[in-house]
DNA sequence: GTTGTAATTGGAATTATTCTAAATTGAGAA
DNA sequence: TTCTCAATTTAGAATAATTCCAATTACAAC
């Protein structure tokens, strides 16, 4: 992520904000930053961790405020896995995960349309789904 | 489920914890059989009260304790939706779910084989899938 | 500068789940 | 039948992620 698509982020981070009579705050904007700066899915203590780089004196509390904030404004989307900490994500295209059960690590899996619309097909009428979510776990080799 | 199915299931229970050297005791049926007679994803709590019916004085850790050994005998499959409560199904065959949003109801879709080697195909080269989670959730109208 | 509201903060509370240590159970040995 | 003893159950304490709360801080508008 170079400076410049960040920059552009964070310009939508701050119109979302106005757009819900939110402050724009160095803790939202530095959260964000720390979300599009390494899209591995941090949980909330390694945002936290990352974040205090920049503001040293930012709580967790704050941390999962901010978090949350993002998550209501669209910009970042919350992740859960069985029952691990809630992890967090900045891909906003539809995606699935893979864990990678060696590692621990999470990669997105970017699904074109027509995928999506092969998921969707497995819904028997009646069925009207707003939202989906698909995590496959295994082993990832390479990448 | 009538008693003629549940009394076969219950027999594939005490060989399965046969096998793993474990023994049959009365919790351990109870909670299988309440999972066996209502197949509507219930959450630890909701196996307690049920089979506190039966067993008026099961306690909740013991309700733990043989829902997380059913699982281990794989007869029984957790459920976990976003960061509520783990749900227990004893569903085996491959299924994704449904949430209804207003009803809170959870549906099983059956999945075939055919659907599920599509969604393998989702995977890019050097990911190999050993699981997968598939939740939707909307509005279901009827069922 | 004062005011007013939103945001941040540290710590307490909540909640699902796991852990611990003591009591109970029950299948097999004596 | 009684004894033995490991597995199981149990109540309650502990844990861990997250949320809540009340007090402080920040800062934009007046
Ligand atoms: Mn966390
Ligand atoms: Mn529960
Ligand atoms: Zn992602
Ligand atoms: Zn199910």
């Amino acid at each position: 992520m170079n400076a410049k698509v960040s920059k552009s982020l964070q310009n939508r981070l701050n119109q979302k904000l106005l757009d819900k009579g939110l402050r724009p705050t160095k803790q939202r904007s530095c959260v964000y930053d720390v979300l599009l700066q390494k899209k591995d899915h941090p949980t909330a203590d390694e945002v936290l961790i990352r974040v205090r780089k920049k503001l040293p004196s930012i709580s967790l509390a704050t941390v999962y405020n901010c978090l949350e904030t993002l998550v209501d404004c669209s910009l970042v989307k919350q992740v859960n896995m069985d029952r691990s900490p809630s992890r967090y994500c900045p891909n906003l295209t539809p995606h699935a995960h893979f864990r990678c059960s060696q590692s621990g690590r999470i990669y997105d899996l970017n699904l074109r349309e027509e995928e999506i619309n092969l998921l969707k097909e497995f819904l028997p009428s009646g069925f009207n789904a707003e939202h989906f979510d698909l995590t496959f776990s295994g082993s990832a080799t390479l990448s």
